[in-house]
DNA sequence: TGAAATGTTGGGGCG
DNA sequence: ACGCCCCAACATTTC
């Protein structure tokens, strides 16, 4: 018998169109191993509930290849000793693997390509995780994308990514397994206090779920996606991306399913998921993308410190009701609204005067989809200090945002219910309510919901004067 | 994938 | 009938 392949799962938890899994399996016997090496990803390892998703993720892909044939083998520690001595224990000659866009993990694949070699095992790399060949992909002048437009353009052109792999029919696992690490010993889930209850609520993690997800966003939502996407009192975003993080479904096979049915709402999709592949590009090119301002003028701006702002922003404690609810929603479900996601890091970033590094930690930590490229490259966006980001002066107004994308207040009344006995108009700017409508529905402001942090007209002005001045 | 300030236009009330 | 004014609606520019 053929010496075994080892498929190295990163952040492709799954047995579909899994370019490393399907050569290994093309081989021989396979050998699937997840490594979890928090120390080679230092300040970016998954935040808190990352771990939870990753935790059932694991537990859905476990399943999933025991269904195939092939148990999944778990490790902590240094990927490149844990591979190498697997690898050598296994007698493999191939080690087969998805490529990650972030920094941290290009240096440890570095790492562990060389332990491999050494040992004389090859690493053999494949694309899981991402469109396109980032270094391939570049302007007529061979330089990276700056631009979202210009690069969406030319991942079109390229005619889009190559269509799916299918899953493996059935896997053939070596007869003597190396010794694995129990999941629950890694402590991935909440124990004192369990926070997770709003993510169970919320979510399914795992392969099957990514994909009844897709299935269900298809049938019907696609069609009306271009305008529905906006409106956060309505279900109509696919609620793809923490799937997406983990690679439970591949941007492929997401691209060829939406692609298929050419309306006005699909091609907004496709853009979406071009944004995630951009985000991608600028990490893959700008390695301090989550650390340093892309547009150097933006790295002598001086941000206000103020823990108490931070925290209520955290919180949802701020006095803006739409800004509140996006954060609540965020803390409770582990997940916010696209629309609410940049009227929130607006407000931070520009009316609170708060460095984005702050969002970008908080966000990290928070949301079951936090991904190194999309958040970073996406807070830049919203700070103004990004490739093609909104200009510094482009500031959201919260209460208008509110008033045009939850107009009736049925995403705020959901998420910050001590508001919820206010009528419309009020709900949205409840400190501009007459007395009387506060009276009526409840609120007295200052004791049952929070006057506003800071001042909407004065908070614009004090941005601007700050960006203004910083040269941005 | 802004908002606010400023400018322009045109309908209608009115003397 | 006419000019004047108001102002909503829309367009442009500025931040």
């Amino acid at each position: 018998m053929a010496a075994p392949a080892l498929v190295w799962f990163r952040n492709d938890l799954r047995t579909e169109d899994h370019a490393a899994l399907a050569a290994a399996a093309a081989h021989g016997s396979v050998l699937p191993v997840f490594v979890l090496d928090e120390a080679a990803a230092g300040a970016w390892a998954p935040g808190g509930a990352s771990r939870w998703w990753l935790h059932h993720s694991l537990t859905a892909l476990t399943g999933a290849l025991a269904r195939l044939g092939a148990p999944l083998i778990l490790r902590r520690g240094p990927a490149e000793t844990h591979l190498a001595e697997i690898a050598v224990t296994a007698g493999a000659a191939e080690v087969h693997a998805g490529e990650m866009p972030e920094p941290w993990a290009r240096s440890q694949e570095k790492r562990v390509a060389r332990a491999l070699r050494e040992a004389g095992v090859r690493l053999v790399r494949h694309r899981t995780a991402m469109l396109f060949d980032q270094d391939r992909l570049t302007t007529k002048s061979a330089a990276p994308f700056q631009v979202y437009s210009a690069f969406a353009r030319a991942c079109h052109a390229a005619g889009g990514p190559p269509p799916p792999l299918p899953a493996p029919a059935r896997l053939d696992a070596p007869a003597m397994l190396p010794r694995s690490d129990a999941l629950d010993g890694w402590g991935l889930l909440p124990a004192k206090p369990d926070w997770a209850g709003g993510l169970r609520a919320a979510w399914v993690p795992g392969e099957a779920a990514a994909r009844a997800r897709l299935d269900a966003f298809l049938a019907a939502l696609l069609a009306g996606y271009a305008a529905a996407r906006d409106r956060p009192d309505a279900d109509g975003t696919s609620r793809l991306s923490p799937h997406l993080r983990w690679g439970e479904i591949s941007p492929a096979t997401v691209w060829h399913a939406a692609a298929a049915t050419p309306t006005a709402g699909a091609a907004k999709f496709l853009g979406e998921l071009l944004w995630r592949e951009f985000s991608i590009h600028l990490l893959w090119h700008n390695p301090a993308l989550p650390e340093r301002p892309l547009r150097s003028a933006f790295a002598g701006m001086q941000w206000r410190r103020d823990a108490a702002a931070l925290r209520a922003w955290q919180q949802g404690r701020t006095g803006i009701p739409i800004v509140d609810a996006g954060m609540r929603q965020l803390w409770e479900t582990g997940w916010m609204h696209n629309r609410v996601r940049m009227i929130a890091a607006s407000f931070l970033v520009k009316h609170l005067l708060i460095d984005w590094r702050e969002g970008e930690r908080w966000f990290w930590d928070t949301l079951v989809d936090a991904d190194l490229a999309n958040n970073s490259a996406s807070w830049q966006w919203v700070a103004g200090c990004g490739a093609d980001a909104a200009p510094y002066f482009r500031i959201f107004n919260p209460v208008l945002q509110a008033r045009k994308f939850d107009p009736e207040g049925a995403y705020i009344r959901r998420f910050v219910p001590e508001l919820s006995g206010l009528a419309a108009p009020a709900l949205h700017a409840p400190w501009e309510a007459p007395p009387l409508a506060l009276q009526a529905g409840g609120v007295v402001l200052g004791r049952t919901y929070p006057a506003p942090l800071v001042d909407l007209v004065a908070g614009r002005a004090r941005a601007l004067a700050a960006f203004a001045a910083a040269g941005a």
